[in-house]
DNA sequence: ATCTATTAATAAAA
DNA sequence: TTTTTATTAATAGAT
Protein backbone atom coordinates (compact mmCIF):
# COMPACT_ATOMS: atom_id res chain seq x y z
CA UNK A 1 0.00 0.00 0.00
CA UNK A 2 2.25 2.40 -1.20
CA UNK A 3 4.36 3.66 -4.12
CA UNK A 4 5.43 0.32 -4.00
CA UNK A 5 5.78 -3.05 -2.28
CA UNK A 6 7.76 -2.93 0.62
CA UNK A 7 9.49 -6.17 2.35
CA UNK A 8 9.48 -6.41 5.78
CA UNK A 9 12.51 -6.30 7.10
CA UNK A 10 14.30 -3.15 9.10
CA UNK A 11 14.43 -0.34 7.54
CA UNK A 12 18.08 0.15 7.76
CA UNK A 13 17.66 4.30 6.33
CA UNK A 14 17.43 6.05 9.53
CA UNK A 15 15.19 8.82 8.20
CA UNK A 16 12.52 6.42 6.37
CA UNK A 17 12.49 4.01 9.32
CA UNK A 18 11.31 7.08 11.82
CA UNK A 19 8.66 8.30 8.99
CA UNK A 20 7.73 4.76 9.03
CA UNK A 21 7.61 4.14 12.45
CA UNK A 22 5.53 7.56 12.76
CA UNK A 23 2.96 6.24 10.52
CA UNK A 24 2.42 3.28 11.13
CA UNK A 25 2.04 3.69 14.77
CA UNK A 26 -0.29 6.18 14.65
CA UNK A 27 -1.99 3.23 11.88
CA UNK A 28 -2.26 0.83 14.72
CA UNK A 29 -3.60 3.07 17.25
CA UNK A 30 -6.60 3.99 15.25
CA UNK A 31 -7.32 0.69 14.40
CA UNK A 32 -6.90 -0.40 18.26
CA UNK A 33 -9.53 2.72 18.72
CA UNK A 34 -11.70 1.79 15.92
CA UNK A 35 -11.45 -2.22 17.15
CA UNK A 36 -12.33 -0.98 20.83
CA UNK A 37 -15.20 1.15 19.54
CA UNK A 38 -16.87 -1.31 16.84
CA UNK A 39 -16.76 -4.50 18.68
CA UNK A 40 -16.74 -3.43 22.32
CA UNK A 41 -13.09 -5.01 22.95
CA UNK A 42 -10.20 -3.97 25.65
CA UNK A 43 -7.14 -3.16 24.18
CA UNK A 44 -3.98 -2.77 26.16
CA UNK A 45 -0.95 -1.12 23.91
CA UNK A 46 2.37 -0.31 24.55
CA UNK A 47 5.09 0.65 22.51
CA UNK A 48 8.74 1.80 22.73
CA UNK A 49 10.56 2.96 19.43
CA UNK A 50 14.08 2.24 19.13
CA UNK A 51 15.11 5.69 20.16
CA UNK A 52 12.95 4.76 23.14
CA UNK A 53 10.29 6.96 22.87
CA UNK A 54 6.85 5.62 24.08
CA UNK A 55 3.25 5.16 22.77
CA UNK A 56 0.12 3.37 24.83
CA UNK A 57 -2.95 2.68 23.66
CA UNK A 58 -5.64 1.73 26.25
CA UNK A 59 -9.34 1.16 26.28
CA UNK A 60 -11.15 3.88 27.64
CA UNK A 61 -13.26 1.35 29.65
CA UNK A 62 -10.16 0.34 31.67
CA UNK A 63 -6.66 0.82 32.44
CA UNK A 64 -3.08 -0.28 31.82
CA UNK A 65 -2.83 -1.87 35.12
CA UNK A 66 -6.38 -3.70 35.04
CA UNK A 67 -5.70 -4.57 31.71
CA UNK A 68 -2.06 -6.03 33.00
CA UNK A 69 -4.06 -7.49 36.41
CA UNK A 70 -6.14 -9.30 33.90
CA UNK A 71 -3.51 -10.51 31.84
CA UNK A 72 -1.61 -12.42 34.85
CA UNK A 73 -4.80 -13.73 35.83
CA UNK A 74 -5.93 -15.28 32.74
CA UNK A 75 -2.77 -16.82 31.91
CA UNK A 76 -1.75 -17.31 35.43
CA UNK A 77 1.32 -15.79 35.25
CA UNK A 78 1.43 -14.81 38.95
CA UNK A 79 4.02 -12.74 39.75
CA UNK A 80 3.67 -10.39 42.72
CA UNK A 81 -0.42 -11.50 43.32
CA UNK A 82 1.27 -13.99 45.61
CA UNK A 83 2.46 -11.43 48.17
CA UNK A 84 -1.31 -9.53 47.08
CA UNK A 85 -3.14 -12.39 48.27
CA UNK A 86 -1.65 -13.10 51.62
CA UNK A 87 -2.37 -9.20 52.01
CA UNK A 88 -5.73 -9.88 51.50
CA UNK A 89 -5.94 -13.08 53.74
CA UNK A 90 -4.57 -10.91 56.42
CA UNK A 91 -7.14 -8.26 55.64
CA UNK A 92 -9.63 -10.63 55.78
CA UNK A 93 -9.01 -12.15 59.02
CA UNK A 94 -8.41 -8.85 60.94
CA UNK A 95 -12.03 -7.80 60.15
CA UNK A 96 -12.89 -11.40 61.31
CA UNK A 97 -11.36 -10.44 64.59
CA UNK A 98 -12.94 -7.00 64.25
CA UNK A 99 -16.38 -8.39 64.11
CA UNK A 100 -15.35 -11.11 66.94
CA UNK A 101 -14.35 -7.94 69.16
CA UNK A 102 -17.58 -6.05 68.12
CA UNK A 103 -19.85 -8.85 69.16
CA UNK A 104 -17.58 -9.51 72.45
CA UNK A 105 -18.65 -6.23 73.45
CA UNK A 106 -22.38 -6.24 72.23
CA UNK A 107 -22.72 -9.00 74.33
CA UNK A 108 -20.95 -7.09 77.31
CA UNK A 109 -23.03 -4.31 76.91
CA UNK A 110 -26.02 -6.35 76.91
CA UNK A 111 -27.16 -5.47 73.15
CA UNK A 112 -27.17 -9.11 71.77
CA UNK A 113 -27.69 -11.80 74.05
CA UNK A 114 -29.90 -14.22 71.71
CA UNK A 115 -27.38 -16.85 71.12
CA UNK A 116 -26.19 -17.68 74.79
CA UNK A 117 -27.46 -20.46 76.83
CA UNK A 118 -27.78 -20.70 80.57
CA UNK A 119 -24.30 -21.30 81.30
CA UNK A 120 -22.82 -18.68 78.77
CA UNK A 121 -25.51 -15.62 80.45
CA UNK A 122 -23.84 -16.81 83.93
CA UNK A 123 -20.23 -16.41 82.98
CA UNK A 124 -21.34 -13.18 81.84
CA UNK A 125 -22.67 -12.14 84.67
CA UNK A 126 -20.04 -12.98 86.82
CA UNK A 127 -17.72 -11.31 84.87
CA UNK A 128 -19.64 -8.27 84.76
CA UNK A 129 -19.81 -8.40 88.34
CA UNK A 130 -16.45 -8.50 88.90
CA UNK A 131 -16.04 -5.89 86.29
CA UNK A 132 -18.25 -3.85 88.03
CA UNK A 133 -16.63 -4.15 91.60
CA UNK A 134 -13.34 -3.09 90.10
CA UNK A 135 -14.75 -0.05 88.14
CA UNK A 136 -16.25 0.68 91.51
CA UNK A 137 -12.92 0.42 93.66
CA UNK A 138 -11.03 2.28 91.02
CA UNK A 139 -13.23 4.73 91.51
CA UNK A 140 -13.53 4.75 95.39
CA UNK A 141 -9.76 4.59 95.21
CA UNK A 142 -9.73 7.85 92.91
CA UNK A 143 -11.90 9.96 95.24
CA UNK A 144 -9.87 9.18 98.12
CA UNK A 145 -7.12 10.34 96.69
CA UNK A 146 -8.70 13.40 95.17
CA UNK A 147 -9.90 14.08 98.54
CA UNK A 148 -6.53 13.75 100.41
CA UNK A 149 -5.04 16.11 98.05
CA UNK A 150 -8.10 18.46 98.78
CA UNK A 151 -7.19 17.83 102.53
CA UNK A 152 -3.88 18.98 102.01
CA UNK A 153 -4.50 22.12 99.80
CA UNK A 154 -7.27 23.41 102.85
CA UNK A 155 -4.71 22.40 105.50
CA UNK A 156 -2.37 24.74 103.68
CA UNK A 157 -4.90 27.18 103.32
CA UNK A 158 -5.40 26.99 107.13
CA UNK A 159 -2.00 27.59 107.82
CA UNK A 160 -1.49 30.59 105.50
CA UNK A 161 -4.66 32.19 107.09
CA UNK A 162 -3.02 31.72 110.58
CA UNK A 163 0.11 33.21 109.98
CA UNK A 164 -1.35 35.77 108.32
CA UNK A 165 -3.90 36.25 111.41
CA UNK A 166 -1.24 35.98 113.77
CA UNK A 167 0.98 38.67 111.55
CA UNK A 168 -1.58 41.10 112.07
CA UNK A 169 -1.99 40.79 115.29
CA UNK A 170 1.46 41.19 115.72
CA UNK A 171 1.61 44.05 113.15
CA UNK A 172 -2.20 45.63 115.56
CA UNK A 173 0.46 45.25 118.45
CA UNK A 174 3.29 47.63 116.59
CA UNK A 175 1.01 50.14 115.39
CA UNK A 176 -0.99 52.98 116.77
CA UNK A 177 -3.68 52.67 114.04
CA UNK A 178 -4.67 48.91 114.25
CA UNK A 179 -6.25 47.96 110.80
CA UNK A 180 -9.72 45.88 111.81
CA UNK A 181 -11.06 45.55 108.52
CA UNK A 182 -8.50 43.11 107.30
CA UNK A 183 -10.15 39.88 107.74
CA UNK A 184 -13.91 41.13 106.26
CA UNK A 185 -11.96 42.58 103.38
CA UNK A 186 -10.81 38.96 101.85
CA UNK A 187 -13.99 37.00 102.40
CA UNK A 188 -13.67 35.48 99.39
CA UNK A 189 -10.66 33.33 100.54
CA UNK A 190 -12.16 32.18 103.72
CA UNK A 191 -15.10 30.75 102.25
CA UNK A 192 -14.10 28.74 99.89
CA UNK A 193 -11.88 27.04 101.88
CA UNK A 194 -14.88 26.48 103.82
CA UNK A 195 -16.49 25.69 101.47
CA UNK A 196 -14.02 23.02 100.36
CA UNK A 197 -14.01 21.32 103.71
CA UNK A 198 -17.81 20.90 103.71
CA UNK A 199 -18.41 20.06 100.44
CA UNK A 200 -15.73 18.73 98.49
CA UNK A 201 -16.52 15.41 98.13
CA UNK A 202 -19.10 17.38 95.84
CA UNK A 203 -16.62 18.19 93.08
CA UNK A 204 -16.59 14.65 91.63
CA UNK A 205 -19.86 14.80 90.82
CA UNK A 206 -20.50 11.94 92.72
CA UNK A 207 -23.96 10.31 93.32
CA UNK A 208 -25.50 7.38 94.55
CA UNK A 209 -26.79 4.47 91.83
CA UNK A 210 -29.51 2.35 92.97
CA UNK A 211 -27.63 -0.73 92.65
CA UNK A 212 -24.38 -0.22 94.72
CA UNK A 213 -25.48 -1.99 97.80
CA UNK A 214 -21.94 -2.58 98.96
CA UNK A 215 -21.27 1.73 99.02
CA UNK A 216 -21.56 1.41 103.09
CA UNK A 217 -19.84 -1.61 103.18
CA UNK A 218 -16.85 -0.98 101.65
CA UNK A 219 -15.87 1.71 103.81
CA UNK A 220 -16.63 4.81 101.95
CA UNK A 221 -20.10 5.95 103.61
CA UNK A 222 -21.01 9.28 102.64
CA UNK A 223 -18.72 11.26 105.66
CA UNK A 224 -15.42 9.56 104.25
CA UNK A 225 -15.80 11.32 101.43
CA UNK A 226 -16.51 15.17 103.48
CA UNK A 227 -12.96 16.37 104.78
CA UNK A 228 -12.32 16.94 108.47
CA UNK B 1 -12.17 -1.03 2.89
CA UNK B 2 -14.29 -3.28 1.78
CA UNK B 3 -17.64 -3.84 -0.21
CA UNK B 4 -18.77 -0.41 2.26
CA UNK B 5 -17.44 2.33 4.16
CA UNK B 6 -18.90 1.53 7.76
CA UNK B 7 -19.37 3.77 10.68
CA UNK B 8 -17.15 3.64 13.50
CA UNK B 9 -19.85 2.65 16.29
CA UNK B 10 -20.35 -0.71 17.99
CA UNK B 11 -21.30 -3.37 15.64
CA UNK B 12 -24.86 -4.54 17.59
CA UNK B 13 -25.42 -7.61 15.37
CA UNK B 14 -23.62 -10.25 17.04
CA UNK B 15 -22.16 -12.48 14.34
CA UNK B 16 -20.78 -9.70 12.66
CA UNK B 17 -19.64 -8.20 15.09
CA UNK B 18 -17.45 -11.28 16.11
CA UNK B 19 -16.60 -11.32 12.83
CA UNK B 20 -14.90 -8.00 12.38
CA UNK B 21 -13.37 -8.76 15.32
CA UNK B 22 -11.19 -11.52 14.43
CA UNK B 23 -10.50 -10.07 10.97
CA UNK B 24 -9.64 -6.89 12.54
CA UNK B 25 -7.53 -8.30 15.55
CA UNK B 26 -5.38 -10.12 13.22
CA UNK B 27 -5.06 -6.89 11.49
CA UNK B 28 -3.44 -5.05 14.45
CA UNK B 29 -1.22 -8.07 15.37
CA UNK B 30 -0.33 -8.39 12.23
CA UNK B 31 0.19 -4.37 11.78
CA UNK B 32 2.67 -4.82 15.01
CA UNK B 33 4.64 -7.69 13.66
CA UNK B 34 5.51 -5.79 10.72
CA UNK B 35 6.04 -2.31 12.58
CA UNK B 36 8.55 -4.47 15.08
CA UNK B 37 10.46 -5.88 12.09
CA UNK B 38 10.64 -3.08 10.09
CA UNK B 39 11.14 -0.25 12.35
CA UNK B 40 13.24 -2.62 15.34
CA UNK B 41 10.20 -1.27 18.18
CA UNK B 42 8.72 -2.89 21.04
CA UNK B 43 5.80 -3.82 20.95
CA UNK B 44 3.35 -5.22 23.48
CA UNK B 45 -1.03 -5.86 22.96
CA UNK B 46 -3.31 -7.10 25.38
CA UNK B 47 -6.67 -7.63 24.44
CA UNK B 48 -10.06 -8.67 25.97
CA UNK B 49 -13.06 -9.42 23.34
CA UNK B 50 -16.64 -8.67 24.89
CA UNK B 51 -16.47 -12.55 25.18
CA UNK B 52 -13.48 -12.60 27.64
CA UNK B 53 -10.88 -14.39 26.04
CA UNK B 54 -7.70 -12.81 25.22
CA UNK B 55 -4.97 -12.14 22.60
CA UNK B 56 -1.83 -11.23 22.92
CA UNK B 57 1.15 -10.46 20.87
CA UNK B 58 4.98 -9.33 22.49
CA UNK B 59 7.79 -8.24 20.32
CA UNK B 60 9.73 -11.43 20.06
CA UNK B 61 12.88 -9.56 21.96
CA UNK B 62 10.72 -8.73 24.76
CA UNK B 63 8.48 -10.00 27.18
CA UNK B 64 5.24 -8.89 28.68
CA UNK B 65 6.05 -8.12 32.08
CA UNK B 66 9.29 -6.13 31.07
CA UNK B 67 7.14 -4.08 28.63
CA UNK B 68 5.20 -2.98 31.80
CA UNK B 69 7.88 -2.65 34.05
CA UNK B 70 9.75 -0.53 31.89
CA UNK B 71 6.15 1.55 30.96
CA UNK B 72 6.04 1.77 34.67
CA UNK B 73 9.39 3.53 34.79
CA UNK B 74 9.54 5.57 31.93
CA UNK B 75 5.99 7.25 33.24
CA UNK B 76 6.47 7.35 36.69
CA UNK B 77 3.25 6.13 37.23
CA UNK B 78 4.22 3.19 40.06
CA UNK B 79 0.87 1.01 38.67
CA UNK B 80 1.51 -1.56 41.23
CA UNK B 81 2.81 -0.18 44.28
CA UNK B 82 -0.52 2.96 44.11
CA UNK B 83 -2.80 -0.20 45.46
CA UNK B 84 -0.35 -2.09 47.57
CA UNK B 85 -0.07 0.55 49.74
CA UNK B 86 -3.90 1.69 49.95
CA UNK B 87 -4.15 -2.09 51.02
CA UNK B 88 -1.43 -1.17 53.77
CA UNK B 89 -3.44 1.67 54.74
CA UNK B 90 -6.68 -0.05 55.30
CA UNK B 91 -4.46 -3.01 57.12
CA UNK B 92 -2.92 -0.01 59.29
CA UNK B 93 -6.13 0.97 60.02
CA UNK B 94 -8.32 -1.71 60.49
CA UNK B 95 -4.91 -3.00 62.68
CA UNK B 96 -5.47 0.34 64.70
CA UNK B 97 -9.39 -0.22 65.59
CA UNK B 98 -8.73 -3.58 66.72
CA UNK B 99 -6.62 -1.98 69.20
CA UNK B 100 -9.48 0.00 70.29
CA UNK B 101 -11.71 -2.24 70.46
CA UNK B 102 -9.58 -4.57 72.39
CA UNK B 103 -8.36 -1.28 74.64
CA UNK B 104 -12.77 -0.91 74.97
CA UNK B 105 -13.25 -4.60 76.36
CA UNK B 106 -10.30 -4.58 78.75
CA UNK B 107 -11.55 -1.03 80.32
CA UNK B 108 -15.14 -2.85 80.41
CA UNK B 109 -13.51 -5.63 82.06
CA UNK B 110 -11.42 -3.66 84.31
CA UNK B 111 -8.52 -4.84 83.11
CA UNK B 112 -7.00 -0.78 81.99
CA UNK B 113 -8.90 1.62 84.16
CA UNK B 114 -5.41 3.80 84.43
CA UNK B 115 -6.43 6.83 81.86
CA UNK B 116 -9.69 6.97 82.85
CA UNK B 117 -10.70 9.97 84.70
CA UNK B 118 -13.44 10.54 87.07
CA UNK B 119 -16.19 11.25 84.30
CA UNK B 120 -15.17 8.62 82.59
CA UNK B 121 -15.38 6.16 85.40
CA UNK B 122 -19.03 7.24 86.51
CA UNK B 123 -19.92 6.61 82.81
CA UNK B 124 -18.43 3.39 82.80
CA UNK B 125 -19.66 2.10 86.26
CA UNK B 126 -23.44 3.48 84.86
CA UNK B 127 -22.87 1.53 82.18
CA UNK B 128 -21.45 -1.61 83.26
CA UNK B 129 -24.35 -1.47 86.19
CA UNK B 130 -26.88 -1.59 82.93
CA UNK B 131 -25.76 -4.11 80.90
CA UNK B 132 -25.59 -5.99 84.62
CA UNK B 133 -29.04 -5.72 84.56
CA UNK B 134 -30.20 -6.78 81.63
CA UNK B 135 -28.09 -9.69 81.40
CA UNK B 136 -29.27 -10.40 84.62
CA UNK B 137 -33.22 -10.02 83.24
CA UNK B 138 -32.04 -11.85 80.01
CA UNK B 139 -30.96 -15.09 82.30
CA UNK B 140 -33.94 -14.71 84.55
CA UNK B 141 -35.91 -14.21 81.64
CA UNK B 142 -34.20 -17.67 80.73
CA UNK B 143 -34.97 -19.58 83.75
CA UNK B 144 -38.58 -18.95 83.85
CA UNK B 145 -38.94 -20.44 80.33
CA UNK B 146 -37.13 -23.14 80.98
CA UNK B 147 -38.74 -23.29 84.30
CA UNK B 148 -42.61 -23.03 82.49
CA UNK B 149 -41.09 -25.92 80.50
CA UNK B 150 -40.82 -28.77 83.01
CA UNK B 151 -43.73 -27.85 84.60
CA UNK B 152 -45.34 -29.11 82.04
CA UNK B 153 -43.42 -31.76 81.41
CA UNK B 154 -44.22 -33.08 85.35
CA UNK B 155 -47.67 -32.34 84.90
CA UNK B 156 -47.66 -34.40 82.14
CA UNK B 157 -45.72 -37.04 83.91
CA UNK B 158 -47.77 -36.71 86.48
CA UNK B 159 -51.59 -37.01 84.67
CA UNK B 160 -49.81 -40.19 82.37
CA UNK B 161 -49.17 -41.59 86.16
CA UNK B 162 -52.65 -41.05 87.48
CA UNK B 163 -53.96 -42.53 84.52
CA UNK B 164 -52.21 -45.43 84.62
CA UNK B 165 -52.47 -46.11 88.53
CA UNK B 166 -56.33 -45.26 87.64
CA UNK B 167 -56.18 -48.62 85.07
CA UNK B 168 -54.48 -50.36 87.81
CA UNK B 169 -57.17 -49.49 90.18
CA UNK B 170 -60.14 -50.57 87.31
CA UNK B 171 -57.83 -53.95 86.26
CA UNK B 172 -57.75 -54.41 90.19
CA UNK B 173 -61.52 -54.45 90.18
CA UNK B 174 -61.77 -56.59 87.05
CA UNK B 175 -59.17 -59.19 87.54
CA UNK B 176 -59.71 -62.48 90.37
CA UNK B 177 -55.81 -61.78 91.04
CA UNK B 178 -54.94 -58.27 91.52
CA UNK B 179 -51.36 -57.78 90.36
CA UNK B 180 -50.15 -55.91 93.52
CA UNK B 181 -46.86 -55.47 92.30
CA UNK B 182 -47.45 -52.86 89.40
CA UNK B 183 -46.10 -49.96 90.74
CA UNK B 184 -43.25 -51.37 92.72
CA UNK B 185 -42.14 -52.81 89.00
CA UNK B 186 -41.68 -49.66 87.74
CA UNK B 187 -40.42 -46.97 90.39
CA UNK B 188 -37.84 -45.32 88.24
CA UNK B 189 -41.16 -43.15 86.44
CA UNK B 190 -42.07 -41.97 88.90
CA UNK B 191 -38.84 -41.02 90.83
CA UNK B 192 -37.75 -39.01 88.24
CA UNK B 193 -41.31 -36.78 88.00
CA UNK B 194 -40.95 -36.47 91.73
CA UNK B 195 -36.94 -35.82 91.54
CA UNK B 196 -38.03 -32.89 88.61
CA UNK B 197 -41.03 -31.62 90.70
CA UNK B 198 -38.49 -30.83 93.99
CA UNK B 199 -35.45 -29.84 92.17
CA UNK B 200 -35.96 -29.14 88.79
CA UNK B 201 -34.46 -25.81 89.12
CA UNK B 202 -31.17 -27.70 89.76
CA UNK B 203 -30.40 -28.55 86.40
CA UNK B 204 -30.11 -25.18 85.70
CA UNK B 205 -26.99 -24.46 88.12
CA UNK B 206 -28.20 -22.32 89.40
CA UNK B 207 -26.90 -20.63 92.06
CA UNK B 208 -26.76 -17.63 94.35
CA UNK B 209 -23.62 -14.88 93.58
CA UNK B 210 -22.80 -12.58 96.23
CA UNK B 211 -23.90 -9.54 94.64
CA UNK B 212 -27.03 -10.22 93.22
CA UNK B 213 -29.11 -7.91 95.83
CA UNK B 214 -32.23 -7.61 93.63
CA UNK B 215 -32.33 -11.67 93.28
CA UNK B 216 -35.92 -11.57 95.65
CA UNK B 217 -37.37 -8.31 94.83
CA UNK B 218 -37.42 -9.41 91.28
CA UNK B 219 -39.91 -11.83 92.19
CA UNK B 220 -37.77 -14.84 91.63
CA UNK B 221 -36.80 -15.98 94.97
CA UNK B 222 -35.43 -19.54 95.42
CA UNK B 223 -38.86 -21.11 95.63
CA UNK B 224 -40.41 -19.33 92.86
CA UNK B 225 -37.64 -21.82 91.03
CA UNK B 226 -39.07 -24.54 92.21
CA UNK B 227 -41.73 -26.83 90.80
CA UNK B 228 -45.14 -26.94 92.70
C1' DA C 1 -13.32 -20.00 5.86
C1' DT C 2 -12.98 -17.81 1.14
C1' DC C 3 -13.88 -14.44 -2.32
C1' DT C 4 -13.76 -9.76 -4.26
C1' DA C 5 -15.33 -5.03 -4.63
C1' DT C 6 -14.19 -1.35 -2.23
C1' DT C 7 -12.12 1.46 1.17
C1' DA C 8 -8.05 2.46 4.06
C1' DA C 9 -3.27 2.56 4.79
C1' DT C 10 0.86 3.98 3.46
C1' DA C 11 5.62 4.35 0.58
C1' DA C 12 7.84 7.58 -1.79
C1' DA C 13 8.18 12.13 -3.01
C1' DA C 14 7.70 16.90 -2.04
C1' DT D 1 6.88 16.66 10.35
C1' DT D 2 3.00 16.76 7.26
C1' DT D 3 0.80 16.51 2.66
C1' DT D 4 0.24 14.41 -1.66
C1' DT D 5 -0.77 10.64 -4.51
C1' DA D 6 0.07 6.22 -6.60
C1' DT D 7 -0.17 1.85 -5.05
C1' DT D 8 -0.77 -1.92 -2.05
C1' DA D 9 -3.22 -3.88 2.03
C1' DA D 10 -7.15 -4.50 4.75
C1' DT D 11 -11.58 -5.74 5.05
C1' DA D 12 -17.17 -5.54 4.63
C1' DG D 13 -20.42 -8.09 2.78
C1' DA D 14 -21.60 -12.04 0.36
C1' DT D 15 -20.95 -16.95 -0.20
Amino acid sequence: MGRGKIEIKKIENTTSRQVTYSKRRSGILKKARELTVLCDAQISIIMFSNTNKHYEYCSPSTDIKSMYDRYQQVTQTDLWSTQYEKMQNTLRQLKQVNDDLRKQIRQRTGAELEGLDMDKLRDLETDLDQSLTTVRNRKFSYIQTQTDTYKKKVKSAQEQYNTLTHNLVALEMKEEHPIYGYVDNNPSNYESASAMANGGAHMYGYRVLPSQPNLHEMGFGLHDLRLA
